[in-house]
DNA sequence: CTGAAAGCGCTTACAG
DNA sequence: CTGAAAGCGCTTACAG
């Protein structure tokens, strides 16, 4: 393995001390322009690059953020992690991956890990199961801020990124009541979600305030195949163009538009679908599906920029709250 | 910022010195069982970490891999990251991912980052127009090893893990032959990408070498939008029931389905349709398309355990090839 | 069985 | 304007 150049290999071809070209290299004040001029292009030369870990193990800056999901198959998260690549790349930051897979224990584990790396910065979208946030909060006292997204702690006093989740089901509520609807099929994810729990009272809530006749059900879902199955169901008893289904997230709408595929119903003639997405998988189909925005692109700028703020030394915090837009598609 | 636990401390509260520590705390055979059981007590209990860039910097070695990827809005590159994240969780090394955007000047960048930060080895798609692969070499040579992946270069002396894409392609054109039929419209991607120079000619030569009478038409396409147009255009002279629809990519099956629907056409009564496809947008449909799979998920597994065996010492390349299999959906 | 010492490659107060 | 020196936290030959 070639040993890579270091400053003290510059120092000895120069005749200078390593202090001197450390400092040139960073266009210290102190250095006069021909010294700096001949370390600069020496170091151009040869290639040479500080030694991360060395620098690190100085200054405690890693230049690694790291971004923890419970899942790695979720469009969503694809969106926000690509989003903070680009940003990082940018800043020189490297982003570094992990997921908890919905567990609490791996979750400690990755956070530890986090810990003993020193990280710059830890973007995290915590697992439902989360009940402590005791570590999150020591390690922002520790000097590593924690921007939770996404999934975020009902605790008041840390950085959080987040959709709107009211103002999603909102929309999507007011789209529907623009029909002439009676009966409305919800199909919400998980019961211990916190989206789930924003998004499900909201939405009835909006819905029945405004009109009150209507047959509203509502189905938690955990899975795109019980989607499927749940929206088969209801569509045993189906009366054409009477009828809306809501999904509260793309796996429940993949189960959904399944069920209605299955059944060989067109939208919005034979049956009504809306969703809350991040917008991928309702433009794979024709119609379009109309849905509620939730932009992991956009989540992940504004976690970005907060982060950047944290870093500066900005320590309060900060509940950032992207708001919604409904994209029209020709699903209802 | 609190400081984190250290050998020096635990020497000192142990009044020890920090070489009995560090020798005890990695089971060394010269320390007595009675201290390694103090240290490792004591460790425990103040929850001691090395500094990883401490070890790092004496040992070189960073337990962390790069993953570089021309994109991260695509279905297969996910389902290899998730899959080499699986695995490197229990190595316990970290997962940092890049993104080349598809321009071999920023791969270059991203590559020099790597070496930097002295990776502890490399998993690289590359881009459609990289052309030099000395950087690559160089990497190797210098104790980083590169293992290349879905996107690999001709060059025969490096380590190469990808699917077989003659193998699917000769799946999907036999399945279907066993169809009887006169026309197929063929949908590849970018000519410049090495996966559509293999797998047009291969689909083409099975095709029309067992029925020279077929009527083949293919066209590139670079987007779904693309692959949209170019599906409603051979659909101008539709007849039912006559023709076949392949698709070479997830990103040209978006497109194609997209046109199918909107001329509202069932499949497969109206009109075949068979995929190359890692397996997540078929299965959004009813019925599901039948594809020929190659999985992110399997190249991962074949990808990492070849990283390790490099890792071990194994100094010889090799190219790995992962065999596809037929997904039966209903589509055909 | 244990310790003193050198060194990985850098940064930065201190001195001149 | 430049340099000598200490130190970040660890590992490991060398000595005893």
């Amino acid at each position: 393995m070639r040993q890579n150049p270091t400053l003290k290999k510059i120092a000895e071809k120069l005749s200078l001390s390593i202090s001197t070209v450390s400092r040139a290299l960073k266009d210290h004040p102190d250095i006069s322009a021909e010294t700096k001029k001949k370390v600069n292009e020496l170091a151009e030369l040869i290639e040479y690059d500080p030694n991360p870990y060395a620098v690190n193990l100085r200054t405690h800056n890693s230049k690694e953020f790291a971004v923890v999901v419970p899942s790695l198959s979720n469009f969503f998260y694809h969106s926000f992690i690509s989003s903070i690549e680009e940003d990082a790349r940018i800043y020189g930051y490297s982003i570094i991956i992990y997921r908890s897979s919905n567990d609490p224990k791996i979750e400690l584990e990755i956070l530890k890990n986090c810990r003993h790396k020193r990280v710059s910065g830890i973007f995290i979208a915590i697992t439902s199961e989360t009940k402590e946030i005791e570590p999150f909060l020591k390690l922002d006292t520790q000097g590593i801020p924690v921007i939770f997204f996404d999934k975020v702690p009902a605790y008041e006093s840390c950085n959080k990124i987040c959709v709107n989740d009211a103002h999603a089901a909102t929309l999507a509520a007011l789209e529907i009541l623009k029909k002439d609807v009676k009966r409305v099929f919800g199909i919400f994810g998980d019961k211990n979600m916190s989206i789930t729990q924003v998004r499900l009272p909201k939405f009835s809530e909006v819905l029945l305030n405004a009109n009150p006749d209507i047959n509203l059900e509502t189905v938690h879902a955990t899975s795109s195949d019980e989607a499927e199955c749940m929206t088969l169901k209801a569509l045993s008893n189906y009366k054409k163009n009477d009828f809306v289904v809501f999904c509260m997230s793309d796996e429940t709408l993949a189960g959904a538009m399944k069920a209605i595929q299955r059944k060989g119903l067109k939208t919005p003639e034979d049956i009504g679908i809306i969703a809350i997405s991040d917008g991928m998988i309702p433009k794979l189909f024709y119609p379009e599906i109309t849905y509620a925005e939730t932009s992991g692109f956009k989540l992940g700028k504004l976690a970005f920029s907060r982060m950047m703020k944290c870093i500066a030394g900005s320590s309060f915090a900060q509940t950032i709250i992207d708001q919604s837009i409904l994209v029209k598609g020709g699903s209802l």
